[in-house]
DNA sequence: TTAGGGTTAG
């Protein structure tokens, strides 16, 4: 066995080595970064050193104190370059306002597009619509409907861009189709004829609701209003072929886009190479790949970062170096993606204190690095508990100005709570416009059980119910544990027969486990018993865990031994 | 009008 755990190592070792030098070639990186001493960060109860700040004067903030006033600043600062490279200090054309608008629609600050929409004197369709975008991509379809009403109201008539903004928030967020199609035949009655994109977002909404058969059907009615759809209208049906495992019908209409007036084009067959890759049919990638020029297309690099991922999660790194060489040399750029993807390999494969000195030296060269780059180097940081680099590097992205998602703050919750940091997991929650989600939810639910906090659970849990923040099966099983653990077990009995109509297995499992851990084995043989009259399957797994239970519970003695029989018979039906 | 709306990779 030591034999075997030692050539194990040497091959992770050889692989994490290996990937490491890609890295460096790749991105042109000095060897030197990665020989640096462990970077400095202070590991003292969670506090930031004011060295992560410019000024080596600065006093040292407390990590709530630090993440308490970035959260305050509600609209987050504008990006100087994007002024300075620009406008030098400020925008002055309608123009010039609506590409800025759309970079901050586009960075998610609708607050400040919608600032600077507010700003100008004679906002232009232009403008109002690049703020409609901008509001409906912050998931804000109440906003968007009122500035476009403002919009009318001050003369301006609507063409086919506002309206599909409209069209698309109702498929997307709202998915009211009725209310779409509504607005389309209410667009061509005002004399403003639906186009290929509005006729496509519908397509496209239709298509990630699951409606593949609704949207061909839609298609036919788009052909009938003389309007032909592009290669852009059918990649969403592409998509979904591909995501119900129906890859062969995807390449079916593939093949057959061509004789219909619209040849795919490299956003089609990266959809189908995302799906091949997925199913390991590396050949048929190689086979599109080899024949791309001679069918009209050529992969540009999100086909290369598509393949090499799909051949890294596959454990293929030499192949996928070997395709990330052929990316260069066809002098396709590494793009954010590209540094994610190796990131989440050096994340995999190496030690963690070599990410923090990674990411810095990423930034320093320029590169796309953002905050998905951020969560991949902070999750791996949290599952090898190193709470402290975690904060460093939520530092570093705001003293950087890269936004932290909502998924930053979820690794820093779950980091801070792993390293005994309730309190201070609590302040981010409590911080003014932080808007958790489920994830962030259970996260805290958890913790509160493990440490015998029920008040905290039950409060939070209202919470949940108060914010509408739906829970999902994590959130059932975690509530399954906490009210066996608050010894409430006839609740937890009623919860799992409560939720989704009854003894769903998973449910059934954490509660078994709860029932034998409080030594309520009568209630759970009269559990089983239910279960068994309302003809619910019984399997080996649920078994297990009752055994691990009684295990866990320790005094595996005579009475035990018992007990164990008596579910066991249960379970056998006798 | 060389501005604004629909498809892909982590």
């Amino acid at each position: 066995m030591a034999a075997w755990i030692s050539s194990r190592f040497a091959a992770v070792a050889r692989t994490a080595i290996k990937t490491l030098d890609v890295i460096i070639n790749v991105f042109h990186l000095p060897r030197r970064y990665f020989c640096s001493p462990p970077y400095d960060y202070n590991t003292d109860d969670g506090e930031i050193a004011a060295s992560t700040t410019d000024d080596p004067n600065a006093s040292i903030l407390t990590f709530g104190e630090s993440l308490l006033y970035r959260l305050s600043l509600r609209i987050p600062q504008p990006r100087r370059s994007v002024y300075a490279a620009n406008y030098n200090g400020r925008p002055r054309s309608p123009r010039q306002y609506n590409a800025l608008i759309k970079v901050f629609g586009r960075l998610g600050d609708a607050d400040a597009a919608l600032r600077l929409l507010l700003e100008m004197k004679n906002p232009n369709v232009h403008c109002y619509t690049t703020a409609m975008d901008a509001l409906f991509r912050a998931g804000r379809c109440q906003e968007t409907e009122a500035v476009f009403r403002e919009m009318i109201s001050t003369g301006i008539v609507p063409d086919s861009v506002a309206y599909s903004i409209l069209v698309k928030m109702y498929c997307f967020h709202l998915k009211h189709f009725v209310s779409a199609h509504q607005i389309i035949q209410l667009m061509a009655d005002r004399g403003c004829e639906p186009d290929v994109v509005t006729y496509s977002t519908v397509i496209a909404g239709l298509c990630r609701a699951g409606g593949v058969d609704e949207a061909f059907s839609f298609m036919n009615l788009m052909l009938k209003d003389n309007c032909r759809p592009n290669a852009l209208t059918y990649t969403p049906i592409l998509q979904s072929y591909c995501a119900e495992g129906k890859v062969d019908s995807a390449m079916k209409l593939l093949n057959k886009m061509k004789g219909l007036g619209c040849p795919p084009d490299v956003v089609s067959y990266n959809v189908i190479i995302h799906a091949l890759c997925k199913n390991g049919d590396f050949d048929e990638v190689d086979r599109i790949l080899r024949e791309s020029s001679n069918s009209g297309w050529n992969p540009d690099s999100a086909t290369y970062n598509t393949y090499i991922s799909g051949l890294c999660k596959m454990g293929m790194i030499e192949d996928a170096f070997n395709q990330l060489d052929v990316m260069l040399e066809k002098a396709l750029q590494p793009t954010g993606v590209t540094l994610n993807i190796l990131l989440a390999l050096l994340c995999r494969d190496s030690n963690a204190m070599e990410i923090v000195p990674f990411l810095e030296r990423s930034l320093e060269l320029g590169l796309d690095v953002g905050a998905v780059s951020y969560n991949t180097a902070m999750t791996r940081l949290c599952e090898t508990r190193e709470c402290s680099a975690v904060l460093k590097l939520l530092s570093d992205m705001l003293k950087n100005g890269i936004q932290p998602d909502l998924q930053t703050f979820n690794i820093v919750i779950l980091s801070l709570c792993r390293s005994g940091k309730l309190q201070k997991a609590k302040h981010i929650y409590q911080s003014r416009g932080f808007v958790p989600d489920t994830v962030t939810c259970n996260i805290l639910l958890h913790e509160f059980c493990l440490s015998g906090e029920f008040e905290e659970f039950y409060q939070l849990l209202a919470e949940m119910s108060y914010k509408q923040i739906p829970p999902d099966a994590i959130t059932y099983n975690i509530i399954v544990d906490g009210l066996c653990w608050d010894r409430k077990f006839s609740k937890a009995i009623e919860f799992v027969r409560f939720i989704d109509y009854g003894f769903n297995s998973d449910h059934v499992a954490h509660l078994a486990f709860g029932l034998v851990k409080g030594g309520r084995v009568g209630d759970l043989l009269r559990l089983l018993e239910e279960m068994k009259e309302m003809g619910v399957q019984l399997n080996g797994r649920l078994f297990e865990i009752m055994i691990h239970a009684f295990c866990m519970k320790g005094s595996c003695d005579s009475a035990e031994i018992y007990k164990i029989c008596l579910v066991l018979d249960k379970m056998l039906g006798r």
